[in-house]
DNA sequence: AGCATTTCAGAATCCTTTTTCTGATTCCAG
DNA sequence: CTGGAATCAGAAAAAGGATTCTGAAATGCT
């Protein structure tokens, strides 16, 4: 993975979070998603503090979306959790690279970053949910049309 | 950085050795190139067990490339250390992500391992000594043009 | 107001990566 | 052939991130 894993639970978990208000328990996202929860929860903290998501303490309350799902960008979440410069750098470690001194893989990486950069800041939450919807939907589909054979031969 | 730092180690470890058959010691490559002796030495183990570079024990000895430095390419040295499976799975750590069920990201980062996996593949460690002694020639003809005074008073 | 439920915050544990240390092996000199 | 110096090689320690646990604060219900 391009991310630390904090990172991908914490997109695992808001494409799990509903798009209405409805709050959500930590420890129903973590058993729903197989995380750990109580890391889980941690990481969901950080979301708030940076303004991703809103928890209520207490009885019904719970996590849920600051900001409707399609306004909150998969980048916005890298930058809370990785940091604002998760690509710098060269991409083998060399020091000396740059613009003047590029190694090998400069001009490729350079092209990746603005690429990745790109595709981050374009793709929200509202689009990881569809995914997984789909994956559901599919999932269902499969079980009622008829159970995986394991010799497709048809 | 993209790799570990025991691959960024190496690799200028590799771009720093000779590219006739002198035995270098991991201590001078060390001190040159100001990386943690000993663990150096362990990261150039590993790189005699993947074949890239020959060592000999005793008086005389060190490490040496096991071939021209042409003939190794950097995807050589990263799979060595990163393993094969360096750059597989999703971007953002999706279990679901597959070409079938594709994340938002997914074509991007598809595109991404095929660019940079073709970098690593051209790209030699003849091409990173390259890279490097322009550095130093450049470094050279700076330190020509106007010294770096110690206490540069005036 | 008091109690139960729930989340937040910080400390402690575990594992991987990074770093360091000690021992096994090799070559040269006598 | 023996002793000593030099070097790699593998095991042991340290550090950082990931994970888990425990305590404190807040809210809603009675």
């Amino acid at each position: 993975m391009l991310f630390s894993t904090a990172t991908g639970y914490a997109l695992r978990a808001l494409a799990a979070l509903p798009e209405d208000g409805t709050f959500c328990l930590a420890k129903d996202l973590s058993s729903q998603l197989d995380l750990p929860g109580p890391y889980l929860a941690k990481i969901l903290q950080g979301l708030v503090q940076a303004s991703i998501l809103e928890s209520v303490r207490g009885p019904k309350g719970g996590f849920r979306l600051a900001r409707p799902s399609h306004r909150i960008t998969v980048g916005e979440v890298v930058a809370a959790l990785e940091g604002p410069q998760a690509l710098e750098g060269c991409v083998m470690g060399f020091p000396t690279c740059s613009g003047d001194h590029p190694c090998p893989l400069h001009d490729a990486w350079d092209a990746v970053k603005t690429q990745v950069t790109s595709s981050m800041t374009e793709a929200t939450i509202r689009d990881l949910q569809l995914m997984d919807l789909r994956h559901q939907k599919e999932a269902e589909v499969s079980r009622g049309a008829g159970k995986k054979r394991p010799s497709p031969a048809g």
